[in-house]
DNA sequence: TTGCTTTACTTAGAACTTCTAGGTATGTTT
DNA sequence: AAACATACCTAGAAGTTCTAAGTAAAGCAA
């Protein structure tokens, strides 16, 4: 699901710049192998958020001659995670919101945290 | 998006049974106006809901005489429902991985706990 | 009793998204 | 030199989503 890949990329990219393959080894890395995301996936998605703005890439030389496409996360894609979180927080609490119903007896679901 | 609306009508339909137009009204009713699915949108979910055999719909006559299809969580949905909030916890788990390491000397952004 | 509004459900297909399956090319290891 | 890993790209098939249209019955107000 490319959709759910784009938070996850800005996240990636919040903390340092990266490229395309390492974005995919990273997430296979962090999930046990078990978020394998296709090249093909991938490579589209970040070009269509270096087209909303929310990124921007620079082609980079390495040292072994290689050449690299590094993304670096914008203004605009800081503003995008944090719109991105909000609206996790907003389906939360619309979930607690079903959950907690007069007739309902439970408890909470689950909770999400801002700290 | 119609995918993050399955969970939403699954969670409606784990407190009662409901139909089409009641889901609707709820859900614009709980979010203050802000989540207004279109018709068009719902009950193609619905019908692919329930070919899934997460979901079980009955006509039923009301008392006015206008028929209603009703809809119940079936024992595949409930199973459903628990596996789309684990897939919400192994994302989280997945985004504090992303945000907690090494170079990384924030806290962490969000928390999902059972509860 | 006529017309307007609300309730209630349906569907075709346009518009959009996603990803498979192919491709290119360079560096590294065997 | 062959095989493998790195690194990126894209057409278009396949799938999803939703707009825009429709049907029809009940309630209600004029």
């Amino acid at each position: 699901m490319a959709s759910s890949l784009a938070p996850l990329v800005l996240l990636i990219l919040k903390r340092q710049e990266s490229y395309g393959y390492q974005i995919i080894q990273e997430l296979k890395d962090k999930t046990e192998g078990e978020l394998q995301v296709a090249e093909g996936t991938l490579y589209p998605v970040l070009k269509k958020m270096e087209a909303k703005g929310w990124i921007s890439g620079d082609w980079k030389k390495v040292e072994s001659g290689r050449e690299r496409r590094y993304y670096n996360l914008t203004d605009k894609g800081r503003h995008e995670l944090d719109a991105q979180f909000s609206q996790l927080n907003y389906i939360n609490e619309l979930i607690n919101k079903l959950w907690n119903l007069p007739t309902s007896t439970s408890t909470n679901p689950f909770k999400l945290t801002s700290m």
